[in-house]
RNA sequence: GGGCGCGUAGCUCAGCGGGAGAGCACUCGCCUUACAAGCGAGGGGUCGCAGGUUCGAAACCUGCCGCGCCCA
């Protein structure tokens, strides 16, 4: 007497026809904060794993490339509070200092005003206006994404938390002498009034002219930019030049000038560009302030922060687009243009937040000395502390960090954390810390002022992995969650923000780096894989495909694209696929909960299952395996993949399939069917959940009763359940099924037409035990009175199925069909024949791989006889 | 100009020394009581080109052609 395994819970839901997300998601995520499933506590015993969210900008609002970003977070984080890690996904924004102060200033431009008008206190105040009710709408719009974030940790860069780090570091990198203010060139945008890394610059390849200027009989430049030849203060050539060697030393007159300035020999020139003469503009081009310096030459400022020339009579007061034809004409005038290219294709720097083109400036800004923080970022990586997935990436980051430029960090804005330094009346310097007062409040007389100027928003965000646990506090959550687990973020951003945390991490953070992980991704593209632009047209809202097919068939399409470092390509239609295979496993849970599958209670002992039983617990003892391991190396493409293959073919076209006569049938084996069915479907749905939380939450909670998969222990592969065996004899069993389905296919018989047959040979191959189920799903009744085999199907291992089509059997599609196994088989064979004839290939190559072509030569022409009997039966 | 990477089925991509794969698209047949957002079957590729290494190359090496990205 076997104990009944059936537990039918009465109050087992059912499920409608088709899984509806809307419907489900809201409801869900709603709960799911409700009851605090993705808090995280400082003090919990439980092993730490944490992500902090790279912050997206106040202004931003959610595109593609953060759903991806998210949703492999989500999916990292999801994974690990199931197998118990005390999960924390940190999220917050940053204040993302030109793009914000831009938006601000438009709206206040609407009104015909300028920030100058409110006067800066007005103004900032008007920002964090604008940032309460308008700004990080990106946050709500997470909600939909599914993103489990601690919602109750959330920061702000510009928070006093966070100002409070970003003053400490600012001190603690002077106090130390890592930064200095320095007059140098630097990227200025005209537009946006302010100093620019070289990061926030963007470079294209855009028309420009390159016109030949002749200065005097000897000297001609070529330049790209003719209106900076008013601040010129030498023209350089190679000095190992042997054209011009001689000029060295000598002096020119600078047209429409008339100033003389020297002609100097510096190795920076390449003699092979223009003429191998090249005029030096200190305060205009970095690579000319360099020489500059070198030969100690004036850096003549001919332009004003606008970008309008302030000198020289005829031109002052032109910008610098205009100046440009002006001076050429002049200059064409004297007879000195002697050679023009138009259009000349050369890279030009562009704002990276308004486009406007760059235009380098000498001006007094703050740096910081990045060769000791580069040198510390670079060895964490290349000492192992600080893994980079994919590793080829790593090349990248190494080219960037070991060849650092020093990081101008002023920015002429009112919007972000004002520089802490005060300057006295007699030129004193004093760099005020979080806890002291600044000098003008203290009593030390009038005349002190504040710098007035802002840091580089990346100031900040460099500090997010530790500033947003609390530094420069001690607290227990820096103790408990720092070094973060994993940085997920796009390849794009690697040189900027990663790097920048890495320097600060390791410098703030007595050496202990930021993160031990840097998992890349790449950007989201167009299904031609063109990147994703307003001006393409080929932009897809995230949100309009949560709408429309739901926030997990969006995620399923992002995550299983996500090749590690990749590009992801998307379109509709594979999100309409992910929607399907959402729904596909919405109709298999209804499918379980329908004929009473369940979870409850431990699986039948090995010798109750049935071998379809077996063979699908064995494979998913595989899967498991499989994606445990792939989710460690950040492959998500190969997870969904996986999941994706062993729920639609493995589960649902198989298992679900063969389970049905079991299921009809009653009895012990049904039970033992409902069970294990139950069981797959169990571990399935925890197995996808960090992808596809919600339909997957609406189905386990159907299905088990249980009051969250959220929580559920995640899935560990049990090795007991492979089954080689199993999986054999199903194999055996499939390739029966589905070749009597072709027969049938060819033969045009329509799927509900049965057809009497008779199996012989199922013994020999194994598979006696199953002639009902091939039955079954071949469709096929059993041989009767009269039963007259119209056609013989020989298959691998001796089967064969000789079946009555009532004589209207169409022989030349047979025929047809026969041919071609017959060309398959021969080919088959003669590949393996060749390499066997081959003595290099036996003697050379393993043994076991001579014997797999040995085998494959066996089952060719074992194939290739049964085939040629087939064709003799079919002619006589 | 320097560096990195990529060219595999119509499209987008896996595979990276031993039988050419997936999704979508395509063709044929089906409302087979979980699912037409579905079921069954099928077609389709001298793996950019040319050399080389190897018993064996889509994979490794060299060159060329084409494309992309980053930096200057």
């Amino acid at each position: 007497m076997t104990e009944s395994l059936d537990a039918h819970r009465p109050d087992a839901p059912t499920l409608a026809g088709q899984y509806q997300p809307g419907e489900v998601e809201q409801r869900r995520y709603e709960q799911w904060v409700a009851d605090g499933r993705f808090r995280a506590s400082a003090d919990s015993d439980r092993e730490p794993f944490t992500i902090v969210i790279p912050p997206p900008n106040v202004t931003g609002s959610l595109h593609m490339g953060h759903a991806l970003d998210h949703t492999m977070q989500d999916a990292l984080v999801r994974r690990k509070r199931m197998q118990g890690f005390e999960a924390l996904w940190l999220p917050g924004m940053d204040h993302a200092g030109i793009a914000t102060q831009n938006v601000v200033e438009r709206q206040l431009a609407e009104q015909g005003l300028s920030r100058h008008d409110l006067g800066r206190e007005k103004f900032v105040e008007r920002v964090w206006q604008w940032k309460d009710t308008s700004g990080g709408t990106i946050l709500g719009q997470m909600r939909r994404l599914g993103d489990s974030v601690d919602w109750d940790r959330e920061r702000f860069t510009m928070d006093e938390g966070l100002s409070r780090a970003v003053q400490t570091m600012f001190k603690k990198l002077y106090d130390d002498g890592l930064i200095y203010r320095a007059n140098r060139i630097i990227n200025w945008c005209p537009r946006c009034l302010t100093a620019l890394s070289d990061i926030e610059v963007e470079h294209t390849d855009d028309d420009g002219e390159l016109v030949s200027i002749r200065y005097s009989d000897d000297v001609v430049v070529a330049t790209t930019r003719a209106e900076t030849m008013l601040g010129d203060t030498a023209v350089a050539v190679h000095p190992d030049d042997e054209r011009y060697r001689h000029l060295i030393g000598t002096e020119v007159e600078l047209p429409l000038t008339g100033r003389r300035i020297p002609i100097v020999g510096d190795p920076h020139v390449d003699p092979a560009f223009g003429t191998g003469m090249v005029k030096v503009t200190p305060a205009h081009d970095p690579n000319d302030f360099e020489i500059g310096q070198r030969h100690d030459l004036p850096a003549l400022t001919i332009m004003d922060e606008r970008g309008v020339i302030t000198a020289h009579g005829p031109f002052e007061g032109l910008d610098r687009f205009e100046a440009r034809p002006a001076i050429v004409a002049a200059l064409r005038a004297q007879g000195r243009i002697v050679a023009e290219k138009r259009p000349y294709v050369h890279a030009v720097g562009h704002c990276s937040r308004c486009r406007t083109t760059v235009e380098p400036r000498l001006s007094l800004q703050w740096f910081v000395n990045t060769s000791p923080l580069a040198k510390a970022a670079g060895d964490a990586v290349r000492d192992g502390r600080v893994r980079i997935e994919p590793p080829e990436l790593a090349k990248r980051y190494f080219a960037w960090v070991d060849n650092m430029h020093d990081w101008c960090i002023s920015r002429q804005l009112w919007w972000g954390h004002r520089i802490p330094v005060w300057y006295g009346p007699d030129g004193e310097v004093v760099c005020v810390g979080p806890d002291e007062e600044p000098p003008s409040s203290s009593g030390d007389g009038p005349g002190w002022h504040q710098d007035e100027d802002v840091l580089d928003t990346w100031f900040s965000s460099g500090l997010w992995p530790f500033s947003t646990l609390g530094w420069p506090e001690q607290t227990p959550e820096l103790a408990k969650f720092y070094p973060t687990s994993v940085l997920v973020t796009g390849y794009d951003i690697l040189f900027f923000w990663v790097a920048r945390m890495m320097m600060f991490g390791l410098y703030a953070m007595d050496g202990k780096q930021p993160f031990d992980v840097i998992a890349l991704h790449g950007m989201v593209r167009d299904d031609h894989g063109k990147k994703m632009s307003k001006s393409f047209g080929n932009v897809v809202d995230p949100l309009d495909w949560i709408d429309r097919y739901g926030a997990d068939a969006t995620r399923f399409t992002l995550a299983r694209g996500a090749n590690p470092g990749g590009d992801v390509p998307v379109s509709e239609e594979w999100c309409q696929g992910s929607r399907n295979f959402c729904n596909k496993l919405w109709n298999a849970t209804r499918f379980a909960l329908i004929n009473g599958a369940h979870a409850v209670g431990p699986l039948p002992e090995a010798e109750r299952l049935s071998t379809v039983d077996r063979w699908i617990l064995s494979r998913l003892a595989h899967v498991t395996a499989e994606v445990d391991e792939q989710f460690e190396s950040y492959e998500f493409a190969k997870v969904c993949d996986l999941l994706y293959h062993f729920a639609w073919d493995d589960v649902c076209d198989w298992y679900v399939e063969l389970s049905k006569p079991v299921l009809a049938g009653g009895g012990e084996s049904a039970e033992v069917a409902r069970r294990v069915l139950g069981h797959v479907l169990d571990q399935l749905l925890r197995l996808l959940h960090p992808v596809i939380p919600f339909v997957t939450e609406e189905l386990w909670t159907a299905l088990t009763g249980g009051e969250t998969v959220l929580t559920a222990p995640w899935p560990v592969s049990d090795r007991a359940l492979v089954d080689d065996a199993a999986e054999a004899e199903v194999a055996t069993l499939q390739r029966v099924v589905t070749e009597v389905r072709r027969f049938r296919s060819d033969q045009g018989l329509r799927p509900t037409q049965r057809v009497t047959a008779r199996l012989d040979g199922l013994a020999g191959a194994g598979v006696a035990a199953h002639e009902p189920l091939i039955r079954s799903l071949a469709r096929l009744d059993p041989a009767g009175e009269g039963f007259q085999a119209s056609a013989t199907l020989a298959m691998p291992g001796e089967v064969s199925v000789a079946l009555d089509t009532r004589g209207s059997i169409d022989v030349a599609a047979e025929r047809a069909r026969l041919t071609k196994d017959r060309t398959a088989a021969e080919k088959e064979a003669g590949q393996a024949r060749a390499k066997l004839d081959n003595p290099a290939f036996v003697g050379k190559a393993p043994e076991q791989v001579v014997a797999k072509i040995r085998e494959r030569l066996a089952v060719a022409e074992a194939d290739l006889a049964r085939i040629d009997a087939a064709l003799e039966a079919l002619s006589s």
